[in-house]
DNA sequence: CCTACCGATCGGTAGG
DNA sequence: CCTACCGATCGGTAGG
């Protein structure tokens, strides 16, 4: 075990200019959109001229497929971690709405997301094809999660436009959630969760 | 009342060249997004030169602004005609769902609507403030309705996050909604409701 | 990763 | 509303 170049030592001084460029590319194609992000804003937010992102990514193309697939891979694994098998069914659910909208809403996150959401409608159409086919994935996981819902007798409709339903208020909470705002994440998931299923009786 | 003119007569044969523009541009950023729309693609859709917009326009942005400002105008005069004061709650809660999603996915309004909610951020402060005035005196009325809906025990909660839910439920069809797909507007509209309150006791 | 550059395209305008 | 055009900017590349 050499201590030289040992991962957990110093990943943190390790350059890694490539992770800078979609890190910038992310904020600046959430912030401004695709189209009106030019490869000269990117280059300007990573301190490099305006040829070097060329280094690294073929296209401007790639870069906006490399922000998007780290939008939707990063929101997959966050959810599919988040619900504890032995919790009841809706702590289960809120476990994944907490999940996804601190993923969607969170610092670290909340670019790739918003970028996927919003810009991969610029994305060639394999790389469409690519998204599509990870997003049904991720869109199954819920579809199951609505299925215990209703088995659990805590909905009443189990459907695939319910879970649309319920992906339009989680999605939409990009377009008006602030951060210096009076609620938390964690709040929101509590609201939606009784949004959805309703309180637990009481009131 | 000389025949010549009349409005009622021939409104269709009056060429509106204008009209014809923010047609053509709000198909077209609805489709391509604002940036990635040319001058050149909205003359071309018109059957005009290049430059030739701008006898109608002073520049881009103020397409953009007429475009949106069309999207939010004609969303908040219809869903404010359609509630019938004499239905009951319910009925009254899914007119307004039904209106909203007509004007939303129908034919002649969804390219307004579109670029309202997902290109309103490329115009200047000065017109971005105008938008948001004018969603706020529509947001208000969804919010009365969650008052009028909570008042009659249909809902346990009518805050405004979960009129913010509520809007990303309605909004966020315009990306999955498809004319030739298995549900007509109006089933989705009723099935909104009944995610919103609940089925009415059967079930 | 920088320097120096290219061809294409963009929003917009003058003059009719 | 067209013709003819402008300066600016764009994504991308060759050569080091």
């Amino acid at each position: 075990m050499a201590a030289s170049k040992s991962k957990a030592v110093a990943t943190t001084e390790e350059p890694n200019r490539r992770g800078d460029i979609v890190r910038a590319a992310g904020r600046l194609f959430h912030e401004k959109g695709y189209s009106a992000t030019t490869i000269r804003d990117i280059a300007n937010a990573v301190g490099m001229r305006s040829g070097s992102p060329f280094y690294h990514f073929k296209t401007k193309h790639d870069m906006l497929r490399a922000v998007v697939l780290e939008g939707i891979d990063a929101i997959e694994r966050t959810v599919a971690q988040a619900p504890d098998p032995k919790l009841p069914p809706r702590a289960r659910f809120e476990a994944m709405l907490r999940a996804h909208l601190r993923q969607l809403l969170g610092e670290e996150g909340r670019d790739f997301a918003a970028t996927l959401l919003h810009e991969s409608r610029h994305l060639d159409p394999e790389a469409q094809a690519e998204v599509v086919a990870l997003t049904d994935r991720y869109e199954a996981m819920w579809q199951q999660a609505l299925k215990d819902l209703k088995r659990a007798g805590l909905i009443a409709d189990d459907s695939r436009v319910t879970r649309l339903f319920l992906m339009g208020a989680l999605n939409w909470t990009v377009q008006w959630y602030r951060p210096d705002g009076s609620k938390t994440i964690d709040q929101l998931a509590r609201q939606l969760a009784a949004f959805v299923i309703g309180l637990p009786q009481s009131k």
